[in-house]
DNA sequence: GCGGTGTGTTGACGGTGGTAACATTCAGCG
DNA sequence: CGCTGAATGTTACCACCGTCAACACACCGC
């Protein structure tokens, strides 16, 4: 029964890889997250109950499709950082590739930041991972920044510092959802995303700048 | 079987009040916004399909309960505005309430903003109305400000304004669900949140002013 | 070749959103 | 008062869902 495909390093193929594909294209094709478990077997072909071999739950399947997303994010984010230079320049790079990320994958994104995983807690190790590296990816950022004279900043005050992180990352976060939202399209058309996004980073970039 | 309560309008009293409030206790105990239409009904005291009569879908019932939590909003931010003087201070009144608003009220803030709710047309017009007021509500404290020079913005110029109007909404909306997320607890003790509140609503109103 | 283990299937269970047919109660009117 | 129709609530049912247990198959090392 050897068909044209290279390796089926199993049983019937990697159906773990075959599922989670599966779910993303629902999620991408339909934008909603609440599919069928049964829905993604079907599509991958296989009987209702073969997930249950590769994934606990229901939630896993979603926790591990949020993986996915978390470290697309994550590479977005790292090659924006090394193909910009500067404090300020990185800065702006960071958030404009937080800000296209999200704005491409809405439904992957909302699936990520969204209410379908209990709570940050409970999540699987791989994701705090990720998100945690990604603030510490933003602080340093900041730190170094301010450390440079960059930004109106004192790169000693830890309060001050955390409150630079949570800024910039509550802009661009809840920038990213009322677009995915179609919450800002009435304000400004669509076709300016962009432009827009640009124009709100750099309103943060101006508070930071010193006077 | 004339009981104490006060008249019952209808049938069985009014269970369309009755199935709004079991849905909102179910929503602030749990935390979850999936909860089953029948749980919904079970704890109301009726038949699971009673709900048909007053509400023409799960949806429907979610939509209404949203709506119950953006006039809430409306209002916290309407009394904050009263209480406040001056653009600076009233732009200020307006996010810590916002932040106030979301914090106090994690799952139903979730719920609307959330994904329950099939995008962000398609929503019963009066939710749209509530929101679209509050832009505008946003837009004019903006815009007052700028006439009188408090911040650093051309009002005659309806992009910059618009930027402005999004950039704090987007930063109060992204805050909000960030703490809600408990993403940023484990950047500052939780204790503080509203002492954070006010100092990431001070980094936006700082960028603002005029040098 | 053989047994065990990993993988996928079948079938069942309780629960869910939604509909249709039925039962009940209320309001209006003679 | 009694009748009638509409509003309200209930029962029974459907297809579907997540999950589990029992079963079937196919590959591995021996």
């Amino acid at each position: 029964m050897n068909t044209v495909a290279s390796a089926a390093p199993y049983h019937h193929g990697d159906l773990r890889r075959a599922l989670l594909d599966s779910a993303t294209a629902i999620l991408t094709e339909t934008g909603r997250w609440d599919f069928s478990l049964r829905e993604v077997a079907r599509r991958a072909g296989v009987s209702h109950a073969a997930s249950y071999r590769h994934f606990t739950d229901k939630e896993a399947l979603i926790a591990a499709v949020a993986l996915t997303g978390y470290e697309t994010l994550h590479t977005c984010m790292t090659t924006a950082i090394d193909e910009a230079t500067g404090a300020v320049g990185t800065l702006r790079a960071i958030g404009q590739a937080y800000i296209g990320f999200g704005v491409a994958n809405p439904a992957l994104y909302r699936l990520m930041f969204g209410q379908a995983l209990p709570s940050i807690e409970g999540l699987p190790p791989a994701v705090l991972a990720v998100l945690t590296e990604a603030r510490a990816v933003l602080r340093g950022v900041i730190l170094t920044g301010a450390r440079a004279g960059a930004f109106a900043i004192d790169p000693e005050d830890e309060q001050e510092v955390s409150v630079a992180v949570v800024t910039a990352w509550s802009l661009v976060h809840g920038f990213t959802l009322l677009t995915i939202d179609r919450v800002v399209d009435r304000e400004v058309r669509p076709q300016v995303i962009d432009t827009l996004a640009a124009r709100v980073t750099e309103r943060l970039i101006v508070g930071l700048l010193p006077t």
